[in-house]
DNA sequence: CTACATCCTCTAGCGACTAGAGGTGCAAGA
DNA sequence: TCTTGCACCTCTAGTCGCTAGAGGATGTAG
């Protein structure tokens, strides 16, 4: 069984070295076996786990969901319902951000484009800034 | 000059408590008088700043820009550009994450049309987790 | 044997608040 | 007048997901 330094776990996973020892530290990787030097030597299945977490962060789960989605991996036979709630729940999330988002970058278009290039006193930016009834209330 | 108390000037700008206190202890707020018994009194001008703060933290521009835009806004001759930038900037930044968000939308899209509601040997949810390469990689 | 990179642990910091402890001020009702 | 009870005060510590740095040990190439 070839095992592998943290380094290299983090150069195959791209997770940062520290990140993994704060992983570690709060429980979503298990402790790895230590070398005669007392250094830490991953093997495979380490390596998937991390990318798992790598994954999941990427797309946004939070460590708390990532803990059960975890958790669910380790035991196959159980339901996957909850799997599906929590990818459902960020979903929905997600879909919520990019609307307010999209509201928001109407409402930052219109400030960009106002502006006079002139000063302050005739600034849009400003302006919308210090009277919210100038905005298309889309959000907020 | 009628003055009011910090608890008004929250439900009057919809800002709580102790945020406003800490927005002065960041010096983006100037420390107000106090009463006799050390208690806070804001005035019309403070609650304008209030709103102008919550306005930019609400359009998602960190506490460091609004202390900039604020200082624009207190001298009305300066050129506006800085503001302009700092918007511009802003904007860049909302295009970026509605981008990468949208891309993330439709990959939990597929995680979760894909879960067949059984058990977790056979979810799509997990699988996509654990197997970057089954993304679509608009992102990431 | 000597560099030098990589590893180790530990603590503190980031941004923008939020929570809680422990105490004081103030207005209204009995 | 007293008391109830809410709003206010300061201060410290916690949140999340890392990241940075100090100070020292280990491992490897020349």
């Amino acid at each position: 069984m070839k095992t592998i330094t943290i380094g290299e776990a983090s150069r195959k996973s791209g997770v940062k070295v520290p990140t993994i020892r704060y992983y570690e530290s709060i429980g979503l990787l298990p402790e790895p076996n230590r070398s005669e030097g007392n250094q830490r030597s991953y093997e495979p299945a380490d390596l998937r786990r991390l990318a798992f977490i790598r994954h999941a962060r990427e797309l946004g789960f939070e460590v708390e969901a990532i803990r059960t989605l975890l958790t669910l991996q380790d035991d196959p036979h159980q339901s996957c319902a909850s799997a599906d709630a929590i990818a459902k729940a960020r979903l929905i999330e997600v879909e919520q951000r990019i609307r307010s988002l999209t509201a928001l970058k109407a409402e930052l278009e219109l400030m960009v484009e106002g502006c006079g290039h002139g000063r302050v006193d005739q600034c849009r930016v400003i302006e919308v800034l210090a009277d919210h009834g100038q905005c298309s209330h889309a959000h907020h």
